[in-house]
DNA sequence: CGCGAACTACGAAGACCTTCGTTGACACCT
DNA sequence: AGGTGTCAACGAAGGTCTTCGTAGTTCGCG
C-alpha cells in the first residue's frame, strides 16, 4: 500500500501539468518558455523537481536536459478537482456545479449539443 | 478603490463560510460545534478572526459571544471558484467542466430537468 | 586546454495557513 | 468574595508553497 492519497496539485503545479498535457514530454526550458508568467527558470525547475518527488510527473534523465512528462492523466486530475469542488462548495451535487458553470459564460452550440446528448443518456439511465 | 481583488478562500475558510451560509449568523461556538471536524475551538476562533480582517465575514460584538455572519454571498463565491477552476483546468470552457461534473456522479431527475431547461434557454439565446 | 553557455542541485528566505496553548476578561453561582 | 466556566485575544510553532541566488557539472568551441 504505497498509495499515498494524492493531494490536490497546487496552482503552480497545475500550470506546469497543463503545459505537459498540451505539449507532451518537455524539458524545463520548454515548459518555462511556454508558461509565459513572470516566474524564473529555477523556480520552474524546482517545482518540477518537487512534482517528481510527488510522482505527479516522470523524469527521463537520459539527456543532459531532463525530459519531463505528466504522470497523472489530465482526465483524472480534472475529475479529482471537480469532485473536490462539488463536495466543498456545492453540497455534493454535481448538477448544481454544472448549472453554475453554464450560467456563467457563453457556450458554443456544439458544446450545448454535447451536453444535451449527455443529458439524454443520463435520463435514460435513471428511467431504467 | 479599496477593492483588493479577493483571493480564493482557503479550505478552512470555506468550511466556515458554509456553516454561516447554512445557519445564518452564528457564534464561534456554534460554528465549531456544527463543523464536526477535529479542529479545536481556538483554531476556529482564530480563523474567523482572520476572516474578519479579510472581510469575508462580519462580526457583531454587541454580545459577549460575538456573532459572525458571512459577508460574501454564497453565489458569488461559487461563481468565483467555478470560473477559477474553468480557467485553470478546463481551458476556459465552462461546458467542459459541466460535462465532467455530470458524468462523474448520478444526478436526480429534477436536476436533469433543470439543466435541460437551462440548455433550452442558452440555445435560444445563441440562435438570436 | 580554457571559457562560456546550458543545465541540475541545493538551500534558504518569505509568505501564508493551520494549529493550539496560554492569558486575561467577564459573568454567574454559591 | 471566591471559584468555575465561557469567551476573545495573542503569539508562536510547524507545515507547505513559491521564489530565487548560488554552486557545481557538462558540453561544445575556439
Amino acid at each position: 500500500m504505497s498509495r499515498t492519497k494524492l493531494p490536490r496539485p497546487t496552482d503552480a503545479e497545475l500550470a506546469i501539468l497543463r503545459v505537459l498535457w498540451d505539449r507532451g514530454a518537455s524539458t524545463v526550458r520548454e515548459v518555462h518558455e511556454t508558461l509565459q508568467d513572470g516566474s524564473g527558470y529555477t523556480t520552474v525547475l524546482k517545482t518540477m523537481q518537487i512534482m517528481t518527488e510527488k510522482e505527479l510527473v516522470m523524469r527521463d534523465e537520459a539527456q543532459r536536459a531532463h525530459v519531463y512528462s505528466a504522470r497523472v492523466p489530465r482526465e483524472n486530475t480534472q475529475r479529482q478537482l471537480v469532485t473536490d469542488l462539488v463536495d466543498r462548495v456545492f453540497g455534493g451535487s454535481p448538477a448544481r456545479l454544472a448549472l453554475q458553470a453554464l450560467s456563467t459564460k457563453k457556450t458554443s452550440p456544439e458544446e450545448l449539443a454535447e451536453l444535451r446528448q449527455l443529458l439524454d443518456t443520463l435520463e435514460k439511465e435513471s428511467e431504467s
